[in-house]
DNA sequence: TTATGATAAATGTATATACACATACTAACT
DNA sequence: AGTTAGTATGTGTATATACATTTATCATAA
């Protein structure tokens, strides 16, 4: 009775696919307003833990620092966000900008509309699956 | 009492962060071997399911049909496939090519290691998630 | 002060993803 | 046959992701 392990089974595959699914699902949420999901979360950590550096955005977002670079050229060009030195002129701070906090407020319901679809779909399995999601940190 | 909506429980962030935590775990196991878990997930269906078309390909794997032409377009140039057009010629039909083959069979035993961890790790949950992960694609 | 190791970030390259658009072919109707 | 709608695929462009390498700066020991 041993069971086999399938290739049709794939967490790998499985999480991918959702991925893909909820991503597209908030885009659609965000259509019109300028942003995407992607740029609406950087925005939103800058906005509720103020001016920092990429690597520290990086460690909030749980985004390999390096996409979060590419992630800050893109807020950047839209000029969302506002870019200065540091003291230690390695670091480059990054906060959001006046037009970045606008277009925040905008997206902030289709955010929050997204969000509640979800919610709603997964109804009393929401917090479960954050759980789970959450142990796969530790891989 | 009525629940706050918060931004740091952005289920958008929390599957994507998952996704690619477990992305590069299965490609950590994969080191040396040539392939990538995408290039895997491809090759195991051309195996499993034998030759077809890139819709079709796409469909098995719940993925964008160009994203897949991208796949395919790597996995010729690596000679993992053959490529040959259908009746209809319109249809360009895909199949597993012998060093495909010899590829798919040294990975699928650093795919079954990678995809136990996750389930070692999950342990009871896993169905769980799988389900909760379902659910998702109703989106 | 200089050499050295650590840190912050950018860049090059490859791949993954999505969407809009273009192309080629098929099928079906007239 | 000619027109037209539908289908399979490719391509252009933008963005997301990861890893290796490079550059600039900082901190510290000699």
């Amino acid at each position: 009775m041993k069971p086999e392990v399938e290739f049709s089974d794939c967490m790998c595959l499985s999480i991918r696919k959702a991925s893909r699914n909820i991503t597209q699902a908030y885009n659609e949420e965000f259509q019109g307003i300028g942003i995407n999901i992607t740029q609406f979360s950087v925005l939103a950590i800058l906005f509720g833990s103020g001016k920092q550096t990429i690597t520290k955005v990086a460690h909030h977002l749980g985004a390999e620092r390096t996409t979060v670079t590419r992630a800050i050229a893109i807020l950047e060009k839209k000029k969302l966000i506002n870019i200065v030195l540091g003291d230690d002129k390695r670091e480059r701070l990054i906060a959001i900008s006046k037009k970045g906090t606008e277009i925040l407020d905008l997206a902030r319901p289709r955010w929050k509309s997204a969000q509640l679809k979800i919610e709603h779909l997964l109804a009393n399995q929401i917090d479960n699956l954050r759980s789970n999601l959450g142990r796969l940190h530790h891989l």
